[in-house]
DNA sequence: TCCATTTGACCAGG
DNA sequence: CCTGGTCAAATGGA
């Protein structure tokens, strides 16, 4: 790397933590402004729709600088498409070598949780690996929005290897780069959680929360997961989130947690 | 038939 | 050359 490539990476580094120092500043924000308003009254909805926009628009400002150029080669790269399943085409050839190894990507942050799903947002997955000497395999999923809406964040999700004694079987997740997907007024509570905070921000339209709870625990299944939850008709979508934090073993202060402590 | 998951192959980085 | 992240054909369930 040349020095001015340096240069560059470092500042936007510097960007980067000032972006990220105001989302956590928004949280504060936010949870002061919403304690005033009734949480069923337009105004509530007006204020929680305003404080998505703003992380949305933040979270591609990052995405966007964190991935340079590679960002929008990516994202069109995945515009790819296949065919009933059998042959493959790619739309937007292949000038762009895709880079299988997840190098330009920043790991964002690890949790470790009985309910590596319940995350807020919907993921595909799209691989599984035995790791060299764990006891459990790793598996892969990116987000479901990667194809619709070019978002490139990731997550694997490992079990972690027992110290003996209890039942409870405990899941390292690790994410790796800045959702830029619009997801209908909810936010990630890791997203919302980029500085020692509790309350994510969530919105009460109930039919696209279920939906995707619902598709979540359909979906996803594991040999390492399966029955691990059985959580029928969830009622609505706080309990989940506050069931989630109550599980989670760590507080959600990610960006500050070195992934080391878990190991 | 469609779609999500599984799984072996491929490939890049260390 | 080994490890691990990703791809994509195969598979299975709805």
């Amino acid at each position: 790397m040349n020095i001015l490539e340096s240069s560059t990476h470092s500042s936007s580094q510097v960007v980067i933590n000032e972006i990220e120092h105001q989302r956590a500043l928004m949280i504060d924000l936010h949870d002061l402004v919403l304690q005033k308003l009734d949480p069923c009254s337009g105004q509530a909805k007006l204020v929680q729709q305003l404080f998505q926009d703003i992380f949305n628009s933040s979270s591609k400002v990052i995405s966007f600088l964190e991935l340079g150029d590679n960002s929008e080669k990516q994202a069109n790269h995945i515009e790819y498409k296949r065919t009933h399943g059998k042959s493959h085409v790619l739309e937007q050839e292949t000038k762009v070598v895709r880079n299988k190894r997840r190098k330009n990507v920043k790991h964002i942050g690890s949790i470790v949780t009985q309910a590596p799903h319940f995350d807020g947002y919907e993921w595909k997955k799209y691989g599984q690996k035995w790791i060299s000497k764990a006891k459990h395999s790793r598996s892969y999923y990116r987000c479901a929005s990667s194809k619709g809406q070019g978002c490139l964040a990731t997550k694997t999700v490992q079990q972690k290897e027992t110290n003996g004694g209890g039942t409870v079987r405990l899941f390292n997740v690790d994410y790796y780069g800045q959702h830029i997907c619009k997801k209908d007024g909810i936010i990630h509570p890791y997203d919302a959680e980029t500085a020692r905070h509790s309350v994510p921000i969530v919105n009460y339209n109930q039919s696209s929360i279920s939906t995707f709870v619902n598709n979540d625990f359909h979906r996803i299944q594991d040999e390492s997961y399966e029955n691990l939850f059985t959580v029928p008709d969830m009622p609505e979508y706080l309990t989940d989130i506050e069931m989630a934090r109550a599980l989670e073993i760590t507080s959600m202060n990610l960006p500050l947690i070195s992934e080391d402590i878990w190991a």
